[in-house]
DNA sequence: CGTATTCCTTACGTCAACGTAAAGTTCCCC
DNA sequence: GGGGAACTTTACGTTGACGTAAGGAATACG
């Protein structure tokens, strides 16, 4: 357990996730990490890697890092007021819906490039048969 | 016939697919779109908003213009030069596989949402029961 | 005929998400 | 104790995708 609890530094950070320490302190800066300090070096907890992986994650869906810090919130209530926990977890659906129905458009998306890409194939294969594509 | 060819004036584009009129002006600069003139007016064709129907299905994915304008070509190719189609034929096939990946990370990232989602309903069930989340 | 609307071009402004450069600590090593 | 490695802060720069304002032309309306 010592290994998970074990608290990294700001290069070690970069090295694991691929990211630049400017990154990290603009995260920082915009309250989605909060890292210790030892002096005023920064020391990254297994708290911190957790929310950097669901950062990172969310970036790649086309997530603002002001949605993802919403999103933060509720992966971290565990017993608040019950309003405040409501909201998120209504923000939390919505969040949902959005990337269910982004899921549809992606999948009616891939069946349409794979179906150009078909065609193109056909044709590509036509002229490799030395056929020219303007008969 | 003469409904799907008709020419379109800017505002009738905006409010059709509610973008502004700067964009669609941005989007003939970077080449993406190209209506006819009549004087100095654009007209849009019905090629231009299959295009832009692309172009906005791309943005919802993250695609840049850049991208979605390579893209575009490929829609586009009948019979061209072999090679040119060659390479954008691979580079749809690198979109596509993008786009797959997006896709399995996207269905990752919402069961990991709906799951977090049913632990805080089972939280807000509780509290409606009275019951203090602190017990 | 005036003016109102809708279009146009040109060009500077903006916002997010960092990059990058400058200048200052702290600690370690020989 | 001089240097260099790794960290820090502050602050201006960059890129993509437009927003927005200024000023001009064409058509339509009362």
């Amino acid at each position: 357990m010592a290994d998970t609890d074990r608290l990294m530094t700001i290069r070690e950070m970069c090295d694991t996730y691929g990211v630049t320490p400017r990154t990290l302190r603009f995260y920082e800066a915009k309250e989605l990490l909060a890292p210790h300090r030892e002096g005023q070096k920064r020391l990254f907890t297994r708290r911190d890697r957790a929310r950097l992986t669901l950062i990172l994650r969310g970036k790649r869906f086309g997530f603002s890092l002001e949605e993802i810090r919403q999103l933060l919130e509720l992966y971290n209530m565990g017993d608040q007021q019950q309003t405040q926990l409501a909201r998120t977890f209504a923000i939390a659906q919505e969040r949902l819906a959005d990337m269910e129905r982004q899921r549809d458009e992606l999948n009616a998306a891939i069946a349409d490039l794979a179906e150009q890409i078909g065609e193109v194939a056909k044709t590509l294969a036509d002229m490799a048969e030395g056929k020219n594509a303007a008969e």
